[in-house]
RNA sequence: GACCCGGUAGCUCAGCUGGUAGAGCAACGGACUUUUAAUCCGUAGGUCGUGGGUUCGAGACCCACCCGGGUCACCA
């Protein structure tokens, strides 16, 4: 208590000050009968109707909310009370509330949550505002939350902020004060619980089926990464948690579940940056009897609805881009528009040939880069930065795609699409491999990868191609990255802004 | 993991080729009964990320480390 600065000591100072005078400074409860917005919305109606009491009154009302701006002005004061719905003013007068009602108010300070009661009117420059004509203190605030002083331009009614809330770590760490001064953070995050609950309803009314598989897992699989461990005690073994949710979703549809997605977290134990983050939100889903075609047919619907239900609109802007999202989505054949770029038939150049490309525009880190992984380069280096709006990039080589089965009459080639927006990668789906034979093939030689020391080679997984034994219909399967489908439809340009308490490093 | 930028008051920042730390906002005291980045007068507030080093003297220069942001690489 004795190195607490001068102003948390103040505010201490001010909470022992309210017990002496009889005010509870942590309230049990409030009812409220309106939030801002709606006082602002029946006062407006009200006097559009001429409804209006003398004086200018509308409705007394009851509303609770935290103080974000205070104006004090001798016998009488203006606040800022701000709510779930937004902010509205508040106007104190001495000679309504009394000689002991106003004095009190001396010890409430920003970021106090306040119930008041009173009538709504407009002031002189035009504001409606509630004169209250009694308050309860809901909770005292000891730590000064970083407010900015909020600057309303008069020709643009643009918000402009003053001295705000702006070091980012700061902000991630105590996402709590992030979203107390900042209503746009708050509304990033109802935009993603928007989106989400979008997509259930869609993949619901198609048929699928919700389902849950388990996020520790004794073997991971179904994408190249590598795991976090942790330890089961009564077991004794080692335990993962999973990096995707593709093995057991397909053992599933083996089992007869023919349509079933999940939504769930993820752990890659990868590096961190503004597109990654360990822990991350996943949509998968699978489909009997369905192949890659259908699924891009799918996954157009589900943007469409989606974006529309979020936007009310097909449009939406990302940074400096337009997006829309009409039906139907480019298609381009990846190695079609490789080859364009590169003015050469990409199938027919040798590896050697593609790397001297590489080479030729100084793309980084080409060492040890197999054919798979050069064209993957080419391709990111040259194409996606163009692919702003959304585009079907399809028919992936084999060597980029282990896990998709061989496109028809190219086996060169195989089924396999994914869906580029604002020119990144949201959505990647197969025409799912379900010949358990050359499944053990394909883990056979990831094992060899990985004996060979490559630590995100997936290991051989035998129950699951027991699973694939029975029996799998043809099955298509699709997967996206559910934060970064958020950043594009919140307008956020790092994965940070779209997950409430991202992963940082110790601070102590 | 590599490279670049940053960390100074509760918040946002300034601090020159090294000379014992500044502003605005917030806070505190005072004036002000329709203000709105309220205004005016006054006061107080700092282990300069951490630890070493150079120097008569380090917020600044050197080294190491911690934390964050960005770019690249891997991936969604």
């Amino acid at each position: 208590m004795e190195d607490l600065n001068q102003v948390l000591r103040v505010r201490r100072e001010k909470l022992a000050a309210l017990s002496e005078r009889g005010i509870e400074p942590f309230a049990y409860n409030f009812t409220r009968t309106a939030t801002s917005a709606e006082v602002r919305g029946s006062f407006e109606d009200a006097e559009r109707a001429g409804r209006l009491e003398e004086g200018g009154y509308g409705g007394r009302a009851a509303l609770g909310g935290r103080i974000v701006a205070w104006r004090s002005h001798g016998k009488s004061a203006f606040a800022n009370l701000e709510d779930a719905a937004g902010r509205i003013q508040l106007y104190f007068r001495k000679d309504v509330l009394g000689e002991a009602g106003f004095g009190d108010l001396d010890l409430l300070d920003l970021g106090d949550w306040l119930g008041v009661e009173g009538t709504a009117f407009r002031t002189r420059m035009g504001e409606v505002t509630v004169r209250v004509d009694s308050w309860t203190l809901l909770a005292k605030s000891l730590r000064p939350l970083p407010f900015g002083k909020v600057e309303v331009a008069p020709d643009t009614g643009e918000h402009i902020v003053h001295s705000g809330f702006a070091d980012t770590e700061a902000r991630y760490r105590q996402r709590y004060a992030d979203l107390a001064v900042h209503p746009e953070v708050r509304n990033v995050f109802r935009t993603r619980a928007r989106v989400i609950s979008e997509l259930r309803r869609f993949l619901d009314d198609e048929g699928f089926l919700e389902v849950e598989t388990p996020a520790l897992q004794p073997l991971y699989g179904g994408a190249s990464a590598r795991p976090f461990l942790t330890r089961h005690n009564a077991l004794d073994r080692t335990m993962y948690l999973r990096i995707a949710d593709e093995l057991y979703l397909k053992r599933l549809i083996v089992g007869g579940l023919d349509r079933v997605y999940e939504i769930s977290k993820d752990f890659r134990n990868e590096g961190i940056d503004r597109f990654h983050n360990p822990e991350f939100t996943m949509l998968e889903w699978y489909q009997a009897f369905s192949d890659y075609e259908d699924q891009m047919e799918l996954v157009e619907r589900l943007v469409v609805q989606v974006v529309e239900r979020v936007h009310g609109s097909r449009a939406f802007r990302f940074g400096e881009h337009e997006i829309r999202v009409d039906p139907p989505f480019g298609r381009l054949r990846l190695v079609d528009a490789l080859s364009a770029a590169l003015a050469q038939d990409v199938l027919s150049l040798t590896d050697r040939e593609l790397r001297e490309r590489a080479q030729a525009m100084s793309l980084p880190d080409l060492d040890g880069a197999g054919r798979g992984k050069l064209i993957d380069k080419l391709f990111g280096a040259l194409v996606e930065p163009e692919l702003v709006q959304p585009t079907f990039v399809i028919d992936h080589p084999k060597e980029l795609s282990p896990l998709a089965k061989p496109k028809r009459g190219e086996p060169r080639l195989t089924e396999r699409f994914e869906l580029y927006m604002a020119g990144t990668e949201v959505f990647n789906a197969f025409s799912e491999l379900n010949d358990p034979v050359d499944q053990r093939e394909r883990f056979e030689a990831q094992a060899e990868l990985r004996a060979a020391g490559d630590e995100e080679a997936q290991a051989i997984d035998e129950d699951y191609i027991r699973a694939l034994e029975y029996g799998m219909p043809p099955t298509g399967g699709v997967g996206m990255g559910v934060d970064r489908f958020v950043m594009l439809l919140a307008n956020q340009a790092s994965i940070r802004d779209v997950i409430l308490f991202p992963i940082l490093r110790t601070d102590e």
